[in-house]
DNA sequence: GTATATTACGCAATCGATTGCGAAATATTT
DNA sequence: AAATATTTCGCAATCGATTGCGTAATATAC
C-alpha cells in the first residue's frame, strides 16, 4: 500500500534528517556541502532509486534542457542527416532533441510551433516546409528570446535570423556550368517552389550560367515542382521529352528524382549521357548505385546539422546577443560521374572530379 | 523595464480580477465557467500573447506529454521510417517524441534511458543497441510503471516485454528456401550479431531451411558481423569467395551491404546471379536502382513504428494494466528480383514474386 | 416566501527542485 | 581568550498551473 509517487529529495532529506535544501546542493555538487555529507546523500540516493524530475528542476529554473527540431520529413536522406548531425552536436551537453515533422505543410509546421513554445524548448531548429510563406508562428519565439536557427531551408533576406545552409545559387551555377562544359545546349531545370529561397537561388545560379553562355532562357525549360516527388519528376520528364525541341540535359532538384528519371529514360530508349544528361542534387549514397552513375553536387546535411546545433548551443550559451545574425554557408562540391560524361572528360584530363568505386 | 518572464494566468488573473482558477479552468475548457468569461479570458489571453507552461502543467500533473524513442542510427532508412512512424502515430494525439541515438553503443542507451528517465517521459519505445545484453537500464521505467515498447530490436525471451517485431526465423526461413528453390547449395549468411536476437532467430530460420533441404550446415559459411557495415560484409565476401569451395548465393543481413557486396562482384567479375546468388533484407528502395536488382524481404520499418506508437498509447490510456505483455508481430514478404533470378522463374509461373520497374 | 438545487467562481494546498539570505558551528587569527 | 573568518546547513519563498473543497449568488421547486 505504498505510495506510486517516485522517490523526492524531500524523502532522502527527511530519512537523513538533514533539509531538502542540502540534498539539492549536495546532488548538484555545490561546494557548500561537506564531503561526508553528500558521500551520504549520493549514496542514499542510489539506495532509494531516487530519479531527479527534471520538470520540476526546469520549472524552478525557467528553461527546459531540451531543443525542438521542426524538419519536413524525418525518412528523407538529407533531412535525417541533418537531425542526425544536430543530435550529434547537442547531445553530449545535457541536451535532449525534441523531433516535429512538418511533411512540408504550412499548418503542421505552425502546430510544431507551437507545441514546442509551450514545452518550453531552450531553443529551435528548423527547417521549413515547403508551403510555408508567412513566419508569423515564429514571432513568440523571437519575442521571448529563444534563440532560432534555420538549417537549410531559411526565409528569405526579407526576415532577419540565424541560418546554416549552401549556397544554393553557385551551386546551381556550377552545375550548370558543368552541364554546358559538356556540350548540353538545351539545358531543363527541375526545381522546387521559387518563394522558397533555396529554389529561387538555385534558378537564379541556372539562369547566370546560361546567360553566361550566351544560351537562351526558356520558360518552358523551367519547372516548380510542388512535391519534387519522384513522380512529379518523371511527369515533367515525359512532356519536356517530347517537345519539338526536347532538352539534351537536365538538372533536377533532388537525387531521387533524378534516379527516378534515368530508369524512366532506359525503360524508353533514352541513352543517357549521349542523348540527354542528367544531373542530380545531394549526392545521396545512391548516386553511386543508379547505372550510369549519378553527377550530384554535395549537400552536406550531417555538417549543416552539426553547425546548425553549434551555433544554438553559442547562442544559449551567449544568452541572447541580439546584435549580430549569422549566416554560415558550408561548402559544396560538384561530383561528376557518368550520367554527364558527354565528353570524355576523363581523358581530358579532369579525374579529379571524378569519384570512382572504392 | 518590463520584466522578461512570460505572460502566466496570474497577470491574466489580475487584469480580470478574478482567480487564476478561473483563468485555468476557462483556457482548459471547464464547464464550470460562464460562457461570457470563457470568452473574455480567451480573448485576453490572445491579446496578451500568453503561453501556456506545459512544463508547469507537466509538474502539477506529474505527467509529461512526450514520448521518448531510443533508436540505434538516426540516418538509417530502417530506423527512420521507423521512428516516422512512432511520430504519425502520436503527433495528433498531443504528444511530442524526444529522440535519442545509441549508436549501437550499450553505453549510450543507458545514458539515454537515464535522460529520459529525468525528464518523466510517460513512456518509451527503443530498438536495441547492438552491444546491449543487459537491461538493468530499463528496470527503472518497469518498477515506475512508464509502459516501454521494443520495436523491432527486442530482448529475448528470457525478458517479459512489451515488442513489436517481425518474425525473424520465419522471413529468414523464406529466404533461404527461395535461394534452394533457385537451385543454390552453398548458401553463406551475412549476419548479425547471435546475443541480439533478431540475428540468432534468423541464423535458426536459415538452418532449418538448409536442414530440410537436407543440405549441410557449414560454420565457415556464417558470419556474425559486428557493425553490419557495407565493408565488413564486402571483407567477407573476399574471403567467402577464395575459399575452395565458395559459396553460390549470400544471404546478407541488410541491402545496404547487398548492394556493396553486388558492386564488389562486378567490379571483379562474379557474375550474378549465374555464379553468385545475393539475398538482401529490409527492401529498402535501392534495391530497384541496383543492377541486377536486388531480391529482399520486406520489413515493414513504418509500420512496426506505427503499431509501437499505437500500444504504447493504448498502454498510457489503459493506465498500464501489467497482466498480459503484447508481441505484435508483422508480416514479411519477399520480393523476388534479378539478382536471384538463377532458374528464370517468370517463366516457371511466378510472376507474383517479382516486382517491376514502375 | 422558504427550501433546495444549480451555477460560477475563489481559496489555498500542491507538484519537486532551487536559491537568497541568514545563522549556527567550527576554524583561524591576533 | 576574544574577535573574526570560514564552513556547513536550514528556512522559506518561488517557478506556473491544477484541483478539491467551500461558498456566494442565482435559479428552480414546492
Amino acid at each position: 500500500m505504498k505510495k506510486k509517487t517516485h522517490v523526492t529529495i524531500y524523502d532522502l532529506a527527511a530519512e537523513l534528517k538533514v533539509s531538502p535544501s542540502t540534498i539539492s546542493r549536495a546532488l548538484s555538487g555545490h561546494n557548500s556541502i561537506s564531503k561526508e555529507k553528500v558521500k551520504e546523500i549520493i549514496q542514499l540516493a542510489k539506495k532509494r532509486n531516487y530519479i531527479p524530475n527534471d520538470i520540476a528542476s526546469n520549472l524552478r529554473k525557467a528553461k527546459s534542457n531540451n531543443i525542438g527540431v521542426i524538419t519536413t520529413w524525418i525518412n528523407r536522406t538529407f533531412h535525417s542527416e541533418i537531425i542526425s548531425g544536430v543530435e550529434e552536436e547537442v547531445s553530449n551537453k545535457g541536451m535532449n532533441v525534441i523531433i516535429l515533422q512538418s511533411h512540408d505543410r504550412y499548418k503542421d509546421e505552425v502546430e510544431n510551433a507551437k507545441a514546442l513554445l509551450n514545452s518550453r524548448v531552450s531553443g529551435l531548429i528548423v527547417s521549413l516546409a515547403m508551403e510555408t510563406k508567412n513566419y508569423d508562428h515564429f514571432e513568440p519565439f523571437f519575442r521571448n528570446q529563444i534563440p532560432v536557427v534555420f538549417a537549410d531551408r531559411a526565409p528569405g533576406p526579407e526576415i532577419k535570423c540565424h541560418q546554416v545552409l549552401i549556397d544554393n545559387e553557385l551551386t546551381a551555377y556550377v552545375a550548370t556550368k558543368h552541364l554546358i562544359d559538356q556540350g548540353c545546349r538545351r539545358i531543363a531545370h527541375l526545381s522546387g517552389q521559387k518563394h522558397r529561397e533555396n529554389y529561387k537561388e538555385r534558378i537564379q545560379g541556372y539562369n547566370k550560367a546560361l546567360r553566361e553562355s550566351g544560351l537562351r532562357l526558356d520558360k518552358k525549360y523551367i519547372y516548380e515542382l510542388a512535391t519534387k516527388s519522384a513522380e512529379e519528376g518523371v511527369m515533367a520528364t515525359r512532356e519536356l521529352m517530347s517537345l519539338p525541341e526536347p532538352p539534351d540535359a537536365i538538372f533536377c532538384t533532388n537525387d531521387s528524382m533524378a534516379i527516378a528519371i534515368i530508369q524512366f529514360c532506359k525503360s524508353v530508349g533514352i541513352k543517357i549521357p549521349e542523348q540527354l544528361c542528367i544531373m542530380g542534387f545531394n549526392n545521396d549514397p545512391t548516386c553511386k548505385i543508379i547505372e550510369p552513375n549519378l553527377t550530384s553536387t554535395v549537400n552536406p546535411g550531417f555538417e549543416i546539422g552539426k553547425e546548425s546545433g553549434k551555433l544554438l548551443l553559442d547562442l544559449l550559451h551567449f544568452n541572447w546577443k541580439p546584435k549580430e545574425y549569422r549566416t554560415i554557408t558550408l561548402d559544396t562540391q560538384l561530383i561528376a560521374r557518368e550520367s554527364t560524361a558527354r565528353l570524355n572528360f576523363v581523358k581530358k584530363g579532369k579525374p579529379a572530379l571524378l569519384e570512382t568505386f572504392q
